[in-house]
RNA sequence: GGAGGCAUAGCUCAGCUGGAUAGAGCACCUGCCUUCUAAGCAGGCGGUCGAAGGUUCGAAUCCUUCUGCCUUCACCA
């Protein structure tokens, strides 16, 4: 039982009896460090109710609780805030009841309820993946894992835009200036080879329109002469028509990229549940554009392309299918969307994690699904972030300054085996168990750098502080941890069995702060999930990691005197390290025994 | 031009139902390793919360206007 829900009936009962009035809510918040107390009631919107001055209603209602209600040991009035000090038992009792319980924090899902569909990362199939991927990929994964602690089934998914003009780009590139290259000739990744063949593409296709222009030919022309683009072009038209070469080529292509991005996906610690791809799920929402178009919900312009007209609702008329017949972005993402409630028939909403440029687009399919009558529709969410900009600017494929995801995690491990080698702490430890750590602490510090911040911000990606270790970061968190499972690999003594009460031991002023902190961590995970925000899940394992680290610089643990203090201490460090440990699984971090 | 977002310390960020003197980290300065991991702790310096009005007992938080930056308004995805 958290404190409020003890304290609110019983205030609201003392105003009922002392003062004759009802309230309906009653205002908390922690009490400021330099007051004595421990939750604080604010008394100033009890005026509007009752006549007399806040001090005089504070005392009357702190005099009731102290005595009728038996957490509230003492209480305090500083102008309009009653500050209630709750008495050491309460931390101790809630302690003895989570200690031992290893999901503390997170609900079990109810059968009964229906599953959430969590998309994220897709990618397109021609390049790979860079920075502004790995922030996706990590708040979309993070984001699953949180819906799923706070009690609901989750379902992780992707759509892959595997079908376009771009992936023909890469194809015709390799056909003409591959020499029959693949990943096994190379050694390099799939997805790197088919970006190669993109880069290659655009500078050929750049060399033609110079050479166009110079005979005199306008820009625009140029662009739609170039021989490469027209190849380009009719590529797709025999993609479009089946012709078995082309699919061939692409189906080969396709799987480079995606042998490629599983490598990534696995070295990041993300997954999928399920894949969906554009080439299957285009057809769906041309049929469904079929459908609407019969119920009236589209209209058919003369030259035969299919529109919504979303004027009454504040928003555009939209395409929806081209005058050729041919699908858009919309077609696809509306087929794509009932396509997955038909697979998963307990899927009750949709949380799509994508970049916030596309907030207009999101606006438009939500709008249309519900206007095509889907239950499902009220419950679809587009999780949308800022940007990831360097201290440069913005990431620019062309001037050389995009962040290769591979790249970038190699880098931070490379920098955790640096810092981690000066230090030199890791005596005993083999060659792969020092590997596995570097991984750990270099995708620690990564993760927790981008997933730190709220998620509808943009993000200034500097690289030399996403490297730092100390201070508000992932490493600092995986350090704390790793000092507590030192006390409990030196606590040779059976420091579980025993549950301790307030005439036992004496709560320590740090404990006591620390057993608050601790209780507090069932209310975050659902905040970060109602507000699908792994930040409020970084900010609260900071706090508790500072702490720990100032309860364990100020009270001995293992060097207590008293043997029913040690035998606490390493019990409340034990749970502070099962806490971080749970919480930064929530965020895709995991945490080292020894670092 | 229409629509949406953002603006808090030199830098990066918390501050989510309006509450006490606006909090952290980095950087800079002081202390603390013969005692449980100093990737740490304790302290100092640093803010007219973009600007101006308004609502309120009380505003970084809500409303209005303005300024600046970003995104979007394609028969691209």
């Amino acid at each position: 039982m958290s404190l409020i829900s003890i304290l609110t009936p019983e205030i609201k009962k003392a105003v009922s009896l002392l003062f004759e009035v009802n309230i309906d809510t009653i205002e908390f918040q922690a009490t400021r460090r330099e007051f004595d107390g421990d939750i604080t009631m604010v008394v100033f919107p009890l005026l509007k109710v009752i006549k007399g001055n806040p001090v005089e209603l504070g005392n009357k209602i702190g005099t009731y609780l102290v005595e009728n209600v038996a957490e509230v040991e003492a209480y305090n009035v500083v102008s309009g805030f009653l500050n209630i000090v709750i008495s050491a038992n309460y931390y101790l009792d809630f302690f003895n009841a989570v200690k031992g319980n290893e999901k503390f924090g997170t609900v079990e899902p109810n059968p009964a309820d229906k599953a959430v569909m969590v998309e994220y990362s897709s990618p397109n199939t021609n390049k790979p993946l860079h920075l502004g991927h790995v922030r996706n990929n990590l708040l979309g994964y993070s984001v699953a894992e949180i819906i799923k602690a706070s009690g609901k089934k989750v379902y992780k998914t992707q759509i892959i835009n595997d079908r376009g003009i771009h992936i023909c780009k890469s194809m015709l590139a390799w056909q003409k200036f591959g020499n029959g290259e693949t990943p096994a000739s190379t050694g390099l990744k799939g997805d790197k080879i088919v970006g190669n063949y993109y880069v290659k593409f655009d500078q050929a296709y750049k060399g033609q329109i110079s050479e166009l222009m110079a005979t005199g030919l306008s820009e625009d022309n140029a662009k739609k002469q170039a021989p490469l683009i027209l190849e380009a072009q009719q590529m797709l038209l025999d993609w479009e028509a089946g012709k078995p070469e082309v699919i061939e080529l692409w189906k080969t292509m396709n799987q480079w990229v995606y042998d490629g991005f599983a490598a990534t996906y696995q070295n990041m610690g993300v997954d999928f549940d399920s894949y969906y791809y554009e080439s299957n799920t285009y057809l769906l929402g041309k049929e469904v554009v079929q459908m609407g178009l019969e119920k009236g919900i589209f209209e058919k312009d003369p030259d035969g392309s299919v529109w919504i007209d979303l004027t009454e609702d504040g928003l555009d008329r939209k395409i929806v299918l081209r005058s050729d017949g041919t699908a858009v972005y919309m077609t696809q993402d509306i087929g794509t969307a009932i396509q997955r409630v038909k697979d998963f028939s307990d899927v009750g909403g949709m949380v799509y994690t994508v970049g916030n440029e596309q907030d207009y687009h999101f606006k438009v399919l939500f709008l249309i699904l519900k206007k095509l009558g889907f239950d499902w529709s009220k419950n679809l969410f587009h999780l949308s972030y800022g940007m990831v900009d360097l201290p440069s600017g913005k990431m620019k494929s062309r001037e050389g300054t995009v962040v290769d995801a591979d790249d970038l995690m190699n880098e931070m491990m490379q920098t955790a085996q640096t810092i981690s080698e000066d230090l030199g702490k890791l005596d005993g430890y083999s060659e792969e168990e020092k590997t596995e750590l570097y991984r750990t602490i270099g995708l620690g510090a990564l993760k927790y750098y981008i997933l730190k911040v709220d998620p509808k911000k943009r993000i200034l990606f500097n690289p030399e502080e996403s490297v730092d270790f100390a201070g508000n970061t992932g490493p600092f968190i995986q350090y704390t941890y790793a000092r507590i499972q030192s006390i409990i690999r030196k606590a040779d003594f059976d420091f579980a069995s025993k549950t301790f009460s307030a005439n036992e031991i004496t709560l320590h002023e740090k404990e006591k702060e620390l057993i608050k902190v601790l209780a507090s961590y069932p209310e975050v995970i659902q905040s970060a999930a109602l507000n699908h925000s792994p930040a409020l899940i970084a900010n609260y394992t900071y706090d508790l990691v500072k702490e720990y680290n100032s309860f364990y610089q100020t009270v001995p643990i293992l060097g207590s005197d008293d043997e029913n203090a040690k035998m606490f201490r390493v019990q409340l460090s034990k749970k502070v390290g099962k806490t971080i440990a749970s919480a930064f699984k929530l965020l895709g971090i995991s945490v080292p025994n020894r670092m």
